[in-house]
DNA sequence: CTGAAAGCGCTTACAG
DNA sequence: CTGAAAGCGCTTACAG
């Protein structure tokens, strides 16, 4: 109010330098908390900056040092709830150490990822994470190789190169099939994600894997593309379940299409889990649901999203030894056994005994 | 390569003009598409970016333009599907017009709206879309006091300041409710979302005007609160339902407390929709899943997205007109009506014909 | 411990 | 149509 110029521009450095009586580069010292500053102009600084309701230029700042403090999240889906929460955490476990996230979602496009990348890369962000990476992806090949701090979660790269977190998908795919052979089933259709993205590859792997380890052979007509999503799953399940000779179980390859697998289930009068058993990968919190009560292979989402976001951060700080040595996690897939699967039998679990208590993934906070 | 300083740094305007043998202004006025360049030194400059890989710095534009491109995107929860499905198509259509978000998760809590308000200031976002605000929300009203770009969608002030885009709410859950008292309920239940939030309180005014419309008295322990989220309002609802005369009917905040309320009434052994009808709002996709089958209140959620962003962007553009008068725009609700409510019965709907088409909600691409 | 000066990489009047 | 110069609002060696 006292200062004329408090009209028309918001205050500066040098109005803050002015009015404190000191020189510009003091005040920039109070602010970043620089050590060998005199309590005293300590003081008539900090006053100066309530003052004048100073708000320092995150902009300026960023040109100055190099480093803006913002990180890109490139996401395939963000209306998938695996991708939903694991943002969440990721936004949440880098505001607490002061960055921000600039959110790009890609559909799964080549194309928009690589617009998103440029603009990024034009943006000066100080690290990238992906959960949308292609399993042959020039644009993140580029980048791993220019050391450029990045770090993919969920998917990787063919090349297995770069910094990564992801499920072990082809063993939790293995382990999830053999559960559903284990429940006698012979006929096991799979339901995939995209091809050229690495979940769908080893998910599809580990399948057939499991299929083979049990002496059977793999049947490509019971499998069947589902792009990731439920509305291409439902079809794809439709087509399976046509078949002169259904599968009784089919794998989805994300919990998104296992509810595409239901529907579809449910449109031909099938029952699930008597005339059809249904699995997935995630754990999305719909799964959980009594309605649905569908057995998945669980993935970590919040604890994912906050090593991505805590290993990024780790490489931005020193970039050259990640360069050398790569950070790379693969975690521990868990099965967790619904009513989808039939293993759960009526006889043992009474539908409402069985959900007496309070279901778990619908209780937060 | 040829350039001994591409090693170290990055090539900056200097360094193009210095190889185009043109002044750094002449760079600037091509990368902006400045018109009256000459062909030829527009070819020449735009050769030589080429051969350097040049690649502009929006940090430095921004300092020097005084605007960064950059939205800030609050929302209260991002794992709310109904939040996920409008920021994608927020950051969708900005994307198109050269625009990136920078996304806050505020868990519907103030200190973190507050804090994320501040940060978004200093890095001088050009505007900010709050899907978060509060009935009484000092930090946002401070906002539109000070005419800074700003809108909300989905939750508006209690003052209505500000420019909003918001379902009619009050209508909305009018309508609903009257839905379920034409269906024959007496004893209809409400599970709130958060006090202090507009869209609480709006579909809780909404509720009890159609009860006293239909002479009835609002009875106050029927209502509890559900938080927006399903845990709590799964609790909410098992307290509802061993009241000793318990509702027959229950309208849910949002979809997702929905979904814990039909957990509920599982839980208890209450059949959906003979021993319970359950309604709610938003139309998330689950909600027409089969096994779901939720009656709803529609929300248009990409094309309100779509709406903010381009609001968000005119008022950018010409901020003092909506400062004299803001925008405001209140969507028509859409009753969308499924099972839950019962106002389907299975003699007329028999499940398999009912849903043999296939599921709108999951189509997508 | 503090200040003067240069610099971060652009854009934009101002001349010509 | 183009260039020289100043400026956007900070930070950071460099002196002292």
């Amino acid at each position: 109010m006292s200062d004329q110029r408090s009209r028309s521009h918001s205050p500066t450095v040098a109005d803050v330098a002015r009015r404190a009586r000191v020189s510009p580069a003091t005040v920039s010292r109070v602010l970043n908390r620089y050590p060998h500053v005199r309590p005293q102009v300590r003081a008539r600084v900090e006053q100066a900056i309530r003052a004048l309701g100073y708000r320092p230029d995150q902009v300026a700042r960023s040109l100055a040092k190099r480093e803006t403090q913002t990180l890109g999240l490139v996401v395939a889906d963000i209306t998938n709830p695996f991708y939903a929460e694991t943002a969440r955490a990721i936004v949440e476990t880098v505001r607490a150490r002061g960055y921000n996230v600039i959110l790009c979602n890609t559909d799964n496009q080549p194309r928009l990822q690589e617009e998103y990348v440029e603009v990024l890369r034009q943006r000066r962000v100080d690290g990238i994470i992906f959960g949308s990476v292609f399993l042959d992806d020039p644009v993140v090949e580029a980048l791993v190789t220019a050391g450029y701090p990045c770090l993919m979660y969920n998917r990787r790269l063919r090349s297995r190169r770069g910094n990564y977190i992801v499920l072990d998908n082809l063993r939790a795919s293995r382990e999830l099939t053999r559960h559903l052979l284990q429940l006698g089933h012979r006929r096991i259709g799979f339901v995939s994600g995209l091809r050229n993205i690495s979940t769908a590859l080893d998910r599809m792997q580990g399948y057939r894997a499991a299929l083979r380890a049990a002496g059977l052979s793999v049947d490509a007509r019971l499998t069947r593309p589902g792009a990731f999503q439920a509305g291409m799953a439902q079809r794809a399940a439709q087509e399976l379940l046509r078949l002169p000779a259904r599968p009784t179980a089919i794998v989805a390859g994300n919990d998104l299409m296992a509810l595409g697998v239901i529907q579809a289930a449910g449109d031909l009068g099938l029952g699930i889990p008597d005339d059809l058993a249904v699995v997935g990968f995630d754990d999305i919190e719909i799964a959980g649901h009594r309605r649905i009560q569908l057995t998945t292979m669980a993935q970590q989402k919040a604890e994912m999203g906050r090593l991505a976001a805590l290993g990024l951060l780790e490489i931005i700080r020193e970039p050259g030894r990640y360069a050398a040595s790569p950070l790379q996690q693969v975690l521990a897939p868990a099965l967790v056994v619904r009513r989808s699967c039939g293993a759960l039998q009526v006889a043992d679990q009474p539908p409402d005994s069985h959900s007496s208590r309070t279901q778990e993934g619908h209780t937060r906070g």
